[in-house]
DNA sequence: CGCAGTTTAGTTGTGCACAACTAAACTGCG
DNA sequence: CGCAGTTTAGTTGTGCACAACTAAACTGCG
C-alpha cells in the first residue's frame, strides 16, 4: 500500500478517535443537566431559532445532518424530560414543529457556562482551530457532494 | 459568548459531522464484506500483528481506544462470522487471545483495494491530510492527558 | 377532479459506545 | 501462606446512528 493510502486511513482513524475524545469531554459536563451531546445540539439550534418559527423535525435534521430515525426518539426523550413540545402543523399535518417550553428556555441560562468549561480541553489556539474547522467542514462538504452522484 | 468559545463549539460540531460523513463513505464499501468500520479496524490491527503474539481483548482496546463493553460483543460477531477465534490464555486465564482464522487472513487479500476506493472521497491533498491527522492526534492526546488528572 | 408519486415523521432492527457492574483469576504485601 | 486489592473479559442497560420500512398527508399532472 502506498504512503498516501496509509495516510488517508490514518486520517479516518484520527477523525473517529478525536470525535469520541471530544464526546468524552462533553459527557460529564452535559450529564449535570441530564443531556447527551446530540440532545445539546438540538437545544442549541432551538435557542438560536428564538426569532423564527420553531423548526420542524426535518428542519432540525437538515441543520444537524440527522434523519428522523435518530431525531424522533431523541425528541421524544427531550419531551419526556419536559424541555420541548412537539406540535403537528395545522397547515400541513405531516409536519411537526419542535418548540421549547419554559424549562427548555430556562436551561439556556443555566448552561451558559458550558462552552467555557469546554474551552480548555483541546489544547489548540484559535489559529489552529480555524484551520481545523475549515478542513473538517471541507471534508464533510466534499463527501456529501461525492455521495450525490 | 466570545468568538473563541463559538469557534470551539463549531470545531466540536465539525468533528462530530466529519466523523459521521467519513463513516458514510466506508459503510457501503465495507458492507460488501459484511463488516462495519469498527470491525474493520479490529481486522487491520490483527493483520498488522502477523509476526507477533495474537493480541488480547485489552490489547486491542488499547490500540483502538475501546473498552471490553464495546469489544466483547463486536468480537463475538466476528467469531460468529467465522473470521476470528477467541482463546483463553493458558498462562493467565483472565486473558483472551484474539486470533484470525484462515477466513480472516484470506479477507486481507480480498480487501486490499478498500483503501484505494476510499482515497478520493475527502478531496484533500497529502499536505492538508498530514496537518489534519497531526492536529486531530494532538487533540486526542491532550484530551486524554486532561482526563488523567 | 383524481390518483400516482412525493414528502414527512415515526417504527423496527442492528451495531456501536459507554457507564456501571459482575465473576473469575491473579498479585504481592504482611 | 493468605487474603485485600487489582486486573481481565464479559454483561446489562441506555442512547445514538442508520437502513429499511410504514402510514398519513400532500402535490400536481393528465
Amino acid at each position: 500500500m502506498t504512503d498516501d493510502l496509509v495516510l488517508r486511513r490514518q486520517v479516518c482513524f484520527a477523525l473517529y478517535t478525536a470525535s469520541r475524545a471530544m464526546a468524552d469531554v462533553y459527557r460529564p459536563i452535559l450529564a449535570e443537566f441530564g443531556l447527551t451531546y446530540p440532545q445539546y445540539l438540538v437545544l442549541l439550534v432551538l435557542w438560536e431559532c428564538e426569532q423564527e418559527q420553531p423548526p420542524t423535525v426535518s428542519g432540525l435534521g437538515a441543520r444537524l445532518q440527522l434523519d428522523s430515525g435518530t431525531l424522533s426518539p431523541l425528541l421524544k426523550r427531550l419531551e419526556v424530560a419536559g424541555l420541548v413540545v412537539r406540535r403537528r402543523s395545522a397547515a400541513d399535518e405531516r409536519r411537526v414543529a419542535v418548540e421549547l417550553n419554559p424549562a427548555g428556555w430556562a436551561l439556556r441560562e443555566r448552561m451558559a457556562d458550558v462552552p467555557r468549561q469546554l474551552a480548555q480541553a483541546t489544547g489548540l489556539d484559535a489559529d489552529d482551530l480555524v484551520i481545523l474547522r475549515d478542513t473538517l467542514t471541507r471534508i464533510t462538504r466534499t463527501i456529501h457532494q461525492y455521495k450525490e452522484q
